[in-house]
DNA sequence: CCAAAAGTGTTCTCGATACACCCATGT
DNA sequence: ACATGGGTGTATCGAGAACACTTTTGG
């Protein structure tokens, strides 16, 4: 993005004032029954979606604002998982990470699908990307039990079996149907939409809505906004 | 800290460069019944424990260093919150706020008795400060249920009582005695010591150790040290 | 013997788990 | 008719909450 200096600085940073900062997010999805992340190419490397956040924007406003401009994604929910600090021969970075969360379809934004990595292949990207991405699965996947994020690796309407293989694609193991369904119809979190979806040679199934509840789902999340 | 400069420059910083980095620790400790955080007098306004990391630092060792040079206190538990953006007349800053939770005892060390602030008194801090504060209290009770978080707010040897009453403090609540007693033996993580207390006009109380637990007490805590 | 804190069991409810069959549809 | 996924109920277990009395000591 920054064009290279026609003057003798060597590093791309000067020591002297306040550290480069550099937002990650790591997004994740679920298509084809598995998690996936957001990994864009650039320059042959696979990298999390990163970018510099400008002085005067709060740093969640950052955080969307990259991650549309490196992936082409609006993202539907977005946490601040960590910040660390590393200093190298690049200069001294403050990097802040996010966790984001998406639904994202195939035929709706095919041009994307390059993007996405499915987290039972192998990952191939630096150390500390690595060690966010497992810090984030660690996260959503505790996330899931006890708040409503999952609706949002969903579209508007959707089914109980979509419901809960995304469920299951994210902990990586079946669940029971019928625990599963009683569990949400007792959260009280689902609205039925009335209608059904026809969809192969097998009994329809019912579409249902998110119903957000009376308790707010971020429990450990700031209550704040971050404004500047 | 920093002194004005006599030159042209009306902020502290320059804004082409990086930000500065700002390190605030709410620090928590249990006295005379009621949470306290510290609060270090300075220059008249009570402010966090805070301070700048520098490049070669991890934010963790910072946070360690400031704390202990701003209140002398050597902390036992130090935990990342969040990070924030500011952008104001002094200049741009990162906020990177940590909950820290010590044991504190009067008698050992009456020193920094003044730095303690009781919580169900009026807090007169900045706005910034007062929600990191609020954001702490929630994270820390949040802990306090899942984790063993709470050892470190008692000294090394305890009776069961205080450890109940280190949870009432915090909670801002009463606990059956019974219950917690149980929860507290099913849960394997207290390893009596054989002594016991002898203390006023009633039965002596056994002391109890911590006893560290298989699992690990950090779960939503990255698994990684913040190593730069 | 009295005050004061330490210590101890049982019952109930509720949420989580395990588990197997009928229903509606397309071909 | 049959294959396919959608939909339903019951029994069990364990964690958490409610609740009251006896024990040991110092004065």
């Amino acid at each position: 993005m920054t064009s290279p200096k026609p003057n003798t600085v060597t590093h791309t940073r000067q020591p002297a004032s306040g550290p480069a900062v550099d937002v990650r997010i790591v997004l994740f999805t679920v298509a084809h029954g598995a998690l996936h992340i957001a990994l864009p190419e650039a320059k042959g490397l696979r990298r999390l979606p990163h970018g510099e956040p400008t002085s005067g924007e709060a740093l969640d406003t950052a955080a969307r604002r990259i991650l549309r401009h490196s992936t082409g994604i609006h993202e539907q929910y977005l946490e601040q998982l960590s910040t660390l600090s590393v200093d190298d021969t690049a200069g001294w970075t403050l990097t802040v990470a996010y966790l984001g969360v998406v639904w994202w379809s195939a035929e709706s934004e095919p041009e994307v699908a390059s993007t996405w990595h499915d987290l039972r292949r192998r990952l191939d990207v630096g150390e500390t990307d690595r060690m966010l991405i497992h810090y984030a699965i660690v996260r959503l996947r505790a996330k899931l039990s006890y708040t409503t994020i999952a609706f949002h690796l969903l579209p508007p309407t959707f089914t109980l079996s979509e419901l809960q293989q995304t469920y299951e694609a994210v902990l990586e193991r079946r669940l029971d149907k019928r625990n599963f369904r009683r569990r949400f119809v007792a959260a009280n979190v689902l609205a039925a939409t009335g209608t059904q979806r026809r969809d192969g040679s097998h009994r329809p199934a019912l579409l249902y809505r998110f119903r957000a509840p009376h308790d707010r789902d971020s429990y450990l999340t700031p209550p704040w906004s971050d404004e500047a």
